[in-house]
DNA sequence: CAATATAGTTGACATAGTCAATTATTGACC
DNA sequence: GGTCAATAATTGACTATGTCAACTATATTG
């Protein structure tokens, strides 16, 4: 029964679970009518956040962002504002409706019969989380050498 | 020191760390002029596979493979080839340069001092992979119903 | 004040993803 | 055996995502 895995395999597990994962997150807010990376920059916005943040978060060209949160404006969801400290950064904050859609998207989400941490007990979530919480600090650390 | 994380801000968690590992692992590809989707495309044909099998775990429309197919087509690092078993379905595996070039990433991904899991303990990484494994194993299986 | 860096936007372009229609083959079933 | 539905892959049209270079506006440094 001892199985185990090499790196390379645990590289290749990790790659499809990350899309497995994307996929499951993503066709909620498909449901929606939302794009996938709408669904996502909706579910971080839970509160305002300048564009570069998500920028950081999704490692993308600055103008990516500019096309989502256009996107989340045209349909009402979220939008800009100014800050006094900065006047070049651009916070987004949802709407109304965006936060409506966005309790939507976190309740189908956590729905305990679906998705992808409604299979684990609790105890393995926490070690779960702790584990790519850990990886993600690890790499973004990493990332500034 | 208690930080219980709700389910919600685990969910959240998970996203940022989609993010990172998806970049952090096409980033190599890109080192070496592929496209995100040949990266990860290149990675999981250590063995030849039918296209249909991407499609699952891409869980992706077929006409998306054909087009990843054929860019590595055109790059000289896979080919498609018929099996007799069913005439319906193309197999594709790696030419000589696709081996190469898939064992530079595959060097590159798992090299000790750099990328994801490289900062967890072995027996951490054992954790970690069984626990993507289940929740795979899980997800996958709930969709068919 | 000048030089440089940072936040965001725009437009051009390449890649990725969806959809509907099509071809070839297989499997089912009477 | 012959018809019919299902499956594997392709094509073409279209939208979304990602990258790049050029630009504006504001901050920071010195």
């Amino acid at each position: 029964m001892n199985t185990q895995l090499t790196l390379e395999q645990s590289y290749l597990a990790l790659i499809e679970f990350l899309m497995l994962s994307k996929q499951r997150i993503i066709e909620i807010g498909t449901n929606n009518h939302l794009s996938s990376m709408q669904t996502i920059t909706l579910l971080l916005l839970k509160n305002p956040r300048p564009m570069g943040t998500l920028r950081r978060i999704f490692n993308c060209d600055a103008s990516n962002i500019t096309g989502i949160v256009d996107g989340l404006e045209q349909k009402n969801l979220a939008t800009r504002f100014d800050i006094n400290s900065d006047r070049r950064v651009k916070m987004i904050r949802l709407l109304p409706n965006g936060k409506k859609l966005r309790n939507i998207l976190v309740h189908e989400l956590t729905n305990d019969h679906h998705y992808l941490l409604g299979c684990l007990s609790e105890y393995e979530t926490k070690n779960f989380i702790e584990l790519i919480q850990k990886i993600t600090a690890a790499t973004k650390a990493q990332k500034l050498t």
